[in-house]
DNA sequence: CATGAATGAGAGTTCATTCAT
DNA sequence: AATGAATGAACTCTCATTCAT
């Protein structure tokens, strides 16, 4: 019987180690080839590259995804954060002020996907939008638009509390996104190859945004009352 | 004599049209490249396109530029704006506020560069970044440097006429850089290929990111100073 | 057993098949090379040449060469004979006359070079050398002067036995090469596309020039003694 | 007077000298291509390189020759000497012995061809021959075949004077084209790219082969009739 | 399932040839 | 006649994709 088991046993985890690996393997091509097309673009990222990366061998990545592009649009969708629904469900339970409600925000994100590999997929939709314009469209309805909802409901809380003012609540919630598109940039391109004595500070960068936004620059606000045309009213 | 004008006449303009087409190639080649290695990126640009879309056949873009490769660096050198000298003169005479000096300068970015073609510069570059680092690393030292300067010096401005309050001049430049990356990656990325009800306005944009960090978005300021970390005093 | 047997024999021999397809590649593309290049010359010969004559298609030549440079190289590689050392040792041992071991060394040449393919590789060299100086150099250093270092000391065992009256030789070794040369130009030259009434046949020339080389042709020797210059006293 | 004289003198000779030049145009082409193709090869020599030695443009080569075939073909009916009428009158008033006239006969070669840019039609054609079977055939026919009369009615008349005992007259007359090959090929590929420290000495190789010829290398010619097989009987 | 040798359409580049000037 | 800018067929080389093993 011990035998017999130790038997099964092995069999059984082996067919179970082989298992987890097989299904694990769309999971590590889907990595790889966001490490790669976020690093050099769709185009220039070679698919032997994506399988080597992933440990596998070429033929094993259409065995998984029928084509380079189909594999792109699977990591598109993959790393497209469904996480609005229960943030937004976070968001509508805070307690504290507006103010705190944005930099955790911002905290939130930073950490949640800022910081994480996931962040690079803003940079590869960016640069290749216009190659897939049906995946851009696609990202937009199912990250940027919910992003830009749940920020501008924060704003209109803020507004609604007394505690912001805010005369453009639309853009100013592109105010935020700006934030995290040029943190994105910062650690995705430039910030990746150009050895720079002063690397940017992420959290030092957003703390500086969200404060800046928050009180403004100006030492006696009525000097800023007579600014250009293009004031709010 | 009039007749030896004349003759004269046609062999110079005869002579100088030919010039002048000469002449032109390279600069229409770098501005249908540009194009579209703005909306396509370098790798899924081909160079048959880039000749025809100059109206010139494949083998003529290769008698001005020797390869794929260097036609990108030149395009790249020629779209980097050496106007910064020009720029820090314009803004050493300028005579208005601090916070109209910033809004003038944003004006004159969006007005010179942002809303040309030139913009796409920036989009290619940070597309392409870690494909070419060296290309990154000039265009950090030609472009994005002297940008930061210039706007650092504009706030340090403010903070010696005591107009602004700016605990961190470096982080808070790149807050306006942050502006102008949005702006651009709003045009050449998303915005343009997601046919949109409410396309981004740029100058409504500008205008409220401006107005926003000048004035900040507390209605009281002092609810705010019990902010996280590292907030200013 | 005999079961596992078979299912391991078929293993085998599938695992050996396959292997000694891929191992057997680069040799059959040299060989087609080969051929190409002494037929057409190395610019004039087309890749895809090569590889229909292999019997592969274009791409997978360049599975195993990088280049088509590469390729030639490889190819002069492959064919320069590195028998030298064994050719000397069968000559250290060679007990005959003389005579009979120039005509010796002739006919091992013919036999295992000139008749052969590999003896392309000479027509080869002479039509490329000054494109490829660096290929000529090694050909030089590793076919031609150890093939005259044979030739030379060939001579001195005659000269040294008395029984060759040799008063130069060094250039008398070019004279033994210039046949193989001339043999080797009929062969991949000339001969192989004008169509003649009268091929040339290499072992009656082969024996013609030893012979003469050997006895000379004047019936009286006397009469040469007035031979210009350069004579032997 | 004077000065329509000066005029017209002026004038006339301008006409003159550009007829000059326009007559030695071909000519010069001739001359830039023979030595590039003899350097590089027909199909490795670019046309423009072949007007940029001539001196004229690229647009100017084909105003004399309809295509790059075809100046080869010119170039290489150029250089066929039609010489061999003049020879062979030369050599039937030759009165010396005949050793002498086969060393006069090589003497003359070496001056009017060997020695000149001319030999390397020679290279040329035997690098070519099968990509142009019918130049090959052309120079054959015009070329190799009276050089080859010549010498086998020189070796005939030796023989029928009783100077000369030549067993094999045909063969033996490929011995001194050998010769002449193997100088050429010196001369126009290895020798021209393979820096060495011991050159081919033209004059020495060609009286070392000449005299071996005329005389033999045995020291007793009865040791060497026991020789193998393909002596001669 | 996994592999990697093989494929061939397609991209970058060259260069003989044309033709407006 | 001479030029050299322009052309595009043809060549080298790449890489997504297939399929026998």
């Amino acid at each position: 019987m011990a035998l017999s088991k130790l038997i099964g046993g092995r069999v059984e985890e082996t067919q179970a180690k082989r298992e987890r690996r097989k299904e694990a393997r769309p999971g590590e091509l889907l990595d790889a080839a966001l490490d790669l097309f976020v690093e050099k673009g769709f185009a220039a990222t070679k698919s032997e590259e994506v399988a080597a990366r992933a440990g596998v061998s070429k033929g094993t990545l259409f065995l998984y995804f029928p084509s380079k592009e189909e594999l792109f649009k699977a990591v598109v969708r993959e790393n497209i954060s469904g996480r609005f629904q229960e943030w937004n469900q976070e968001f509508e339970r805070f307690e504290g002020s507006s103010a705190d409600m944005v930099r955790y925000c911002m905290k939130v994100w930073w950490e949640r996907v800022g910081m994480t590999r996931a962040s690079g997929i803003t940079k590869l939709i960016i640069s290749e939008a216009r190659n897939f314009p049906d995946i851009a469209a696609f990202y937009q309805q199912e990250v940027i638009r919910p992003g830009q909802d749940l920020l501008r409901r924060i704003l209109q809380r803020g507004v609604d509390r007394g505690e912001l003012h805010v005369p453009d609540i639309e853009y100013a919630a592109y105010l935020i996104t700006a934030s995290m598109v040029f943190l994105i940039m910062g650690k995705h391109s430039l910030g990746a190859c150009v050895p720079t004595d002063h690397p940017l500070d992420a959290e030092r960068y957003l703390s500086c945004h969200m404060e800046t936004m928050l009180r403004g620059l100006c030492t006696r606000p009525e000097d800023n009352d007579k600014g250009a045309g293009r004031n709010r009213k």
